[in-house]
DNA sequence: TGTACATCAGTGAACGCGCGTTCACTGATGTAC
DNA sequence: TGTACATCAGTGAACGCGCGTTCACTGATGTAC
């Protein structure tokens, strides 16, 4: 059942769009490629047509889900500055999401492990956000290192928040992450 | 091979030990009952003899972990402060580290999606942390919010600075955060 | 204190399962004339 | 423009492999008398 160049390139979109999805909610590891093709509503089979591995899909999944956060965080600090940005960030409804906006908050350890291609792509969409957070800063000088300070924050609480059992510590990780990082 | 109940007792913290550290350096999900086992030189047959399944170990191995992050976080604070504890986190060596200190940095995103029991403990280890880190703050209204705000900047900066492909990049993060914090 | 028996730590083989990957097959698309 | 053939997207079965878990077996330890 061969497809027109049209529609497989619409596929194999569909595809990385769905996986870029499933592993920010599951983790690299807890998706299989089976159930990347099924969230693209095909069979694993094919996977081979559109990739040369997982690893390839995964790292085009990350600059997808990369381009999503950045997009956000623009819109974020566009409309409301950087306070917009870190409310949406540190948001409750955030660290519930089913879909977590962030790829580093949701896979920041197993990328860590992760393989070279995957380390590429998400070194390039961290210069990225770090170039827009700084860009937000009004004192140029140290504008670079208040956005890599700001972003580790960011990071780190709602990976803290996620970890927590305790729902009222998890809250309060976000609230306190918050008020410091406007201050 | 029977063995007594002292040495049963050794062998079991041994293989606690030793999955402590296997966990941190590959991931819960990358490290097998047979590597965890091997590591404290035993094969896997014998492994449910000690624990009813991997969660178990693997909640327990993450409580040693936590103990040791703790005790190193506390002997820095007390010897220099919490000057010492930032630049002993943020240090190139912590970041390279073969097995590294911290649990949260090392597992992060893993652990968000995690079993219950080692989110428990990972909720338990971080409560100390913070009371610890609250105690090294002279300004007491604000010690609890400060100190969630450093262990996020510090969990953060370390989790991105392991992702990081760029190694001035990643020791720029690093010194960006421990700058930041110390200021 | 000595003897007989039950217990159980550890081994190594085996289990069922899900994974990433491969493959024969299909039929519509693309291409050469 | 029409025809004949090559291409290839997608399916579903199959592969080898490593995983967590189970089990029969061993022999030293623990216990009851």
């Amino acid at each position: 059942v061969r497809k027109s160049k049209a529609e497989t390139a619409r596929t194999r979109e569909a595809i990385v769009s769905a996986s870029a999805d499933l592993i920010r909610s599951r983790g690299i590891g807890g998706t299989s490629l089976a159930e990347m093709m099924a969230a693209a509503g095909l069979t694993h089979g094919g996977f081979y047509r559109h990739f040369t591995d997982k690893e390839e899909l995964v790292s085009e999944a990350l600059r997808a889900a990369g381009d999503k956060v950045v997009a956000i965080i623009r819109r974020n600090l566009h409309k409301g500055g950087l306070p917009a940005a870190i409310e949406t960030y540190l948001s409750v409804s955030h660290r519930d999401a089913q879909t977590p906006i962030c790829p580093f908050a949701a896979l920041g350890s197993e990328l860590g492990r992760g393989a070279r291609k995957s380390k590429a792509v998400a070194t390039d969409v961290l210069g990225t956000l770090l170039t827009d957070l700084a860009r937000a800063r009004p004192n140029r000088k140290k504008a670079r290192q208040q956005a890599i300070a700001t972003l580790s924050t960011l990071v780190g609480a709602m990976t803290l928040a996620r970890i927590v059992a305790d729902a009222g510590l998890s809250d309060e990780i976000l609230e306190s992450a918050k008020d410091h990082l406007l201050e």
